[in-house]
DNA sequence: CTCTGTATGTTGTCACCGTCAACTTTGGAG
DNA sequence: CTCCAAAGTTGACGGTGACAACATACAGAG
């Protein structure tokens, strides 16, 4: 099956060579000749399964959000605490730790996340998945207001601010005026960052 | 001298040119050939002025640098408070409304500001006016340590800290999850984010 | 005032990309 | 077995950034 006129998978096989070009050179890098050369398939092979290149992009982006939403839940699930409150305070430090560390761990893929043009194809099931993370940051703030730790009129626009803080903190170390800082510098803006946040989420 | 075979101030002229572009269509849009055709020059006369695209993106970026430090700037100079703790705290709020504010009022330019590639020529004129914003918030925080309003200790990470809030913000509005949000709901959910900034970097 | 060199703008070209149209091959439904 | 639609290919077009070679105009030396 592998050798055959049909490829059998292109698609995936083109998606797997997108997300690689994606993971190093960033958005410039996704180009839809260079997949078809890695895949070892002649240009234009890819128009039988996107129907533009957004299309693929959008794909990524997909594939990224759920590589991070995933770090997001290994962050919640190193939480050891047993007290509510506490453990609650300690989930939403970890979600965004674990967001900052996905994206300056992978910052091809990070930006792309985030690249996904408003026409592309959207159905319901991508722009699901494109809402993943922030969908599951919803849950941690949640339970931070029902375990009492933040007063609850401060529920409805703490997902904006907490998402806010990381996504600027991961941009700004990416792209930015401290992207140039030492890791070790960088890990401890980050929890000050993060201490921050909660003590403004928690002062009553 | 207008008409004449030397354009007289090419630079200049093409630089504006990018930077319209720029204003409406962010970094993508920003054609040098589109450029020289609005100026009325053929293609390839910007090469006497930049080495690159790059550069061209840098010089753009370089104004949409200088445009972002006047609205900060005006921001600031709207604070009336003669009370000096109430004041710095105040010109945080401001500064930091504003900077939101033009990113969402002028994204194509906000886009570019942060887009410049590490590897693109930078003189120090350059270097210095790309951190300009930045520098005024630490005298904006330097001011709201030494009026009392902040502990001292959270001074060192408080730049970052509020950065990466208004920063984070503003993308999330402009590519994000909530780009489609009303406007009456967006300014609310940014007092949100600077009061809980506020409240995260003055409480004791 | 002339001469000349250098800065400035032009023309032509190349490689690369996304996209469309037309053609070819394959595999499966009837 | 036949035929058709899906999947892959070939070729082309317009657009872009970049390079090289050429043309022009200004400015300073003599």
């Amino acid at each position: 099956m592998t050798k055959s006129y049909h490829h059998g998978n292109l698609r995936a096989a083109l998606v797997d060579a997108a997300v690689g070009l994606a993971r190093e050179g960033g958005p410039d890098a996704v180009v839809l000749r260079e997949m078809a050369r890695l895949v070892g398939v002649s240009h234009n092979a890819a128009y039988r399964h996107f129907s533009d290149r957004d299309d693929v992009m959008a794909e990524v982006a997909e594939f990224a959000m759920g590589q991070l939403e995933t770090a997001m839940r290994s962050g919640i699930a190193s939480v050891r605490s047993r007290d509510r409150e506490v453990r609650a305070r300690r989930c939403l430090r970890e979600v965004g730790r674990a967001y900052v560390h996905f994206a300056l761990g992978n910052p091809g893929l990070f930006t792309i996340a985030f690249t996904v043009k408003s026409e592309a194809v959207l159905s319901e099931e991508r722009a699901l998945a494109l809402v993943a993370p922030y969908a599951l940051l919803n849950e941690v703030l949640d339970e931070l207001r029902d375990s009492g730790a933040m007063p609850a009129r401060r529920r409805p626009s703490a997902d904006v601010s907490c998402w806010a803080a990381v996504h600027g903190f991961s941009l700004l170390h990416l792209s930015g005026p401290v992207s140039d800082a030492p890791s070790t510098e960088r890990e401890a803006a980050l929890d000050h960052l993060l201490a921050t946040i909660e003590r403004g989420l928690i002062a009553p």
